[in-house]
DNA sequence: GGCTCTATCCTAGGACCCCTAGGTTAGGAG
DNA sequence: CTCCTAACCTAGGGGTCCTAGGATAGAGCC
């Protein structure tokens, strides 16, 4: 009988699909393997467990969203490059939310290699880290800075992804006015001040 | 042999505790149905099925949950009132992460009697609104701000729990900070202004 | 073309999970 | 003491992850 063709690539690329339509925690190495027509078993030899596959399809994921978000913020600085990173961040999750769960999942230690390879964490950090160069902030209140914002930008999507906001008021002008109080809060940014006590 | 006593509300209550062992998502009826000594299917007499099991876990934290930032703002306003919930907040995530991840899940319709009977979500909505009265703000801009501060402590508390921080930078103090920038984002709400252009 | 060899895919099966159908029995009501 | 309703059981089907070991397609070499 023809042989399948199966390929880390291909079947993390299965995966991915799966994930955008069913939901990453219901991704399941067994409809992967009915993808292909193939047998569960099959796939061990490509990839170890779910686990790996996961991890796989998590710094892929990651990857492809940091891609979307450079390209977004290149040539931008100061509020505009806080406003595109943010669309292209709400983009891919909108677009791709099983790929995007993926990159919420922690990696077990012993896949850090394919962690390091996957450039995807520090270019994540470089672009973020450039993007608030503009508000002047410095350390360690820049990354008080980053984690607020992978906060908040997280946090949105994930709840909005969960149906979790019922109200009508329109999902995109939350958003859009999120992204500019977080400009606000940036260029109002929380000094140290003398304290008037002791 | 001597029954074990099952009761729904046992149920949940030792599930809870194991959610917050093992993880939400790793939550199972055979762990429930060991922990009481008892067989899988006699859990179907008190529970219909999984999904029901974290619905009512999900409800019971919500409403742990929100008792606990009632009691943190009760007497207070404006900034005190953000960081009194804030705290609470991420308070009773760190303390109980299985059943926190519970309250994020999305109940099936079919169990939305349930959720209305529960009236957490209506409190958690009356306490969030009532916090941010003293801003100022008017609809649409007070949905806004409360979908703000929601995806800000979701998200923190939710990349704080996947273990995404790896800065050393100390955690409570960017939390800290964190919940001053979101003051500073309520005080400066960006108004709006008439555009310069057209 | 025929041969070899390896990666690819298979069958078989164990462990765990969710859930259903139907039987037995503990323990309160009368 | 009997009855009866739950509470709990056994038996079993279907799904998932994963392992061990066998068969073979198809590339590479003579």
């Amino acid at each position: 009988m023809a042989r399948a063709g199966l390929t880390v690539e291909r079947i993390v690329a299965t995966a991915a699909e799966l994930a955008d339509e069913v939901g990453f925690d219901k991704l399941t190495l067994s409809a992967v393997a009915r993808h292909f027509g193939v047998k569960d078993a099959s796939l061990y030899s490509h990839v170890s467990s779910l686990g790996e596959l996961r991890a796989r399809l998590a710094l892929r994921a990651g990857e492809e969203m940091i891609d979307g978000i450079a390209a977004a913020v290149a040539g931008r600085a100061g509020k505009d490059a806080l406003a595109a990173f943010a669309g292209a961040y709400r983009e891919y999750v909108l677009a791709h939310p099983g790929r995007y769960a993926a990159t919420q999942m922690r990696i077990d230690d012993s896949l850090r290699p394919l962690v390091t390879e996957s450039g995807a964490l520090r270019r994540t950090a470089e672009i973020t880290y450039g993007m608030l160069r503009a508000y002047g902030l410095e350390e360690p209140d820049l990354t008080d800075a980053v984690r607020l914002l992978r906060s908040t930008f997280h946090g949105y999507c994930a709840l909005e992804a969960a149906g979790g906001f019922n109200d009508p008021r329109d999902v995109q002008a939350s958003w859009d006015k999120a992204v500019e109080a977080l400009h606000a809060a940036l260029t109002h940014w929380p000094r140290q001040k003398e304290k008037t006590d002791g």
